[in-house]
DNA sequence: CTCGGATGTCTAGCGGTGCTAGGATCATGC
DNA sequence: GCATGATCCTAGCACCGCTAGACATCCGAG
């Protein structure tokens, strides 16, 4: 069965390249420039190719949302641990969490800007999406303060870290204030 | 010149009936329905007759944009002002962005999700957008405490609330908790 | 070793998109 | 009455997501 196996793997590893190269393409130039075309040419296979291990387009940018909310847990998590108090660790999560958006814009659009085909808090939410809020409610929950649900805080920290970031991207609010809202997004809304 | 200013006015008659054609259709079936060829037709035009108005649907959507700004601010406006705290103002001003929110959602998507080619946060910024950003003022103003200014105090306030509305659309928080995430909203971030 | 069938991949094409060139038609001023 | 200029439409471009059907290639049975 050495010959079905190699097959397989290779299959896998063809997906693995498509859902990359989808990603690298999208960061490059954006999400509108990932058109099934150019993503065919790149990985140097014909476009049906791409429907034989996705459905759509859609399924592809799902693909890249839960790598990216891996490696945004991974983030989260790395940057909370090196805080020893609870304020450090809400202001370093926020900056973590900023900074991820920022750098990778494509990665952040397929997460919370794009329709991706995945289910959001619900049953059915894929692992890696739980797993994500669950790195948020890890440093939040200490913060949320008496009488108030550790989820429910979370989901409005998370909101308004979203909020500045889907702004600050499309230049509605400016760059240069970043710090600053950080600072009071976290004295404010976190019980210390 | 009678003429002359007849054709005026039926020209501006039928740039105001594109806009409208073009938010109808977007609420009624989203701004992915809203294609040229589908606007051509309600207006009861062909397609190139659009581009003698407008640069391309870019600019379509800005004006759809600028019409919910100004609606935008006259709901918040006309919220608060029946309110006689600055606690219940702040409330009813996040009640008024959210629910403004969710019952224009296509304007809402043209204001703050697509691009419609305008400009934010500066010099050329339009009239109609900054008055809505005025509008915030006005009421996060006298909340946003000691040593914090205005400016930045709605930024962040406006930027949660985008961050609310934008997430509880797209079905990644749950609805049953709106009223719950407003309170803690405005209980912690308003300095009353 | 050969051959039928399954598997994999490609070419070509469908109906749609935003946008535009160029021609027809109409009203206007001489 | 007619040339001129504004106005509008037909037709088409290059591109999109997606798929049917032809073709090649490889596998296992005889």
């Amino acid at each position: 069965m050495s010959v079905q196996e190699r097959k397989q793997r290779e299959r896998a590893d063809r997906e693995r390249l498509i859902v990359a190269t989808a990603r690298e393409l999208a960061e490059q130039q954006g999400w509108d420039a990932v058109t099934t075309r150019r993503l065919a040419e790149r990985i140097e296979y014909s476009q049906p190719v791409l429907y034989s291990h996705f459905r759509g387009k859609r399924e592809i940018i799902g693909a890249v949302a839960l790598e990216g909310a891996s490696e945004m847990a991974a983030a989260m998590r790395s940057a909370t641990a090196a805080a020893s108090t609870p304020r450090d660790r809400v202001a370093a999560l926020a900056r973590a969490y900023l900074e991820f958006a920022e750098r990778n814009p494509a990665v952040y659009d397929a997460l919370f800007q794009l329709d991706g085909g995945l289910a959001y808090a619900q049953e059915d939410t894929p692992e890696q999406l739980k797993d994500a809020f669950a790195a948020l409610i890890e440093t939040l929950g200490e913060v949320a303060g008496d009488g108030v649900e550790p989820e429910l805080f979370t989901e409005v920290f998370w909101a308004s870290l979203h909020g500045v970031a889907t702004l600050t991207r499309s230049r509605r609010l400016l760059p240069e204030d970043a710090e600053r809202r950080i600072e009071l997004l976290v004295d404010r809304l976190a019980v210390l």
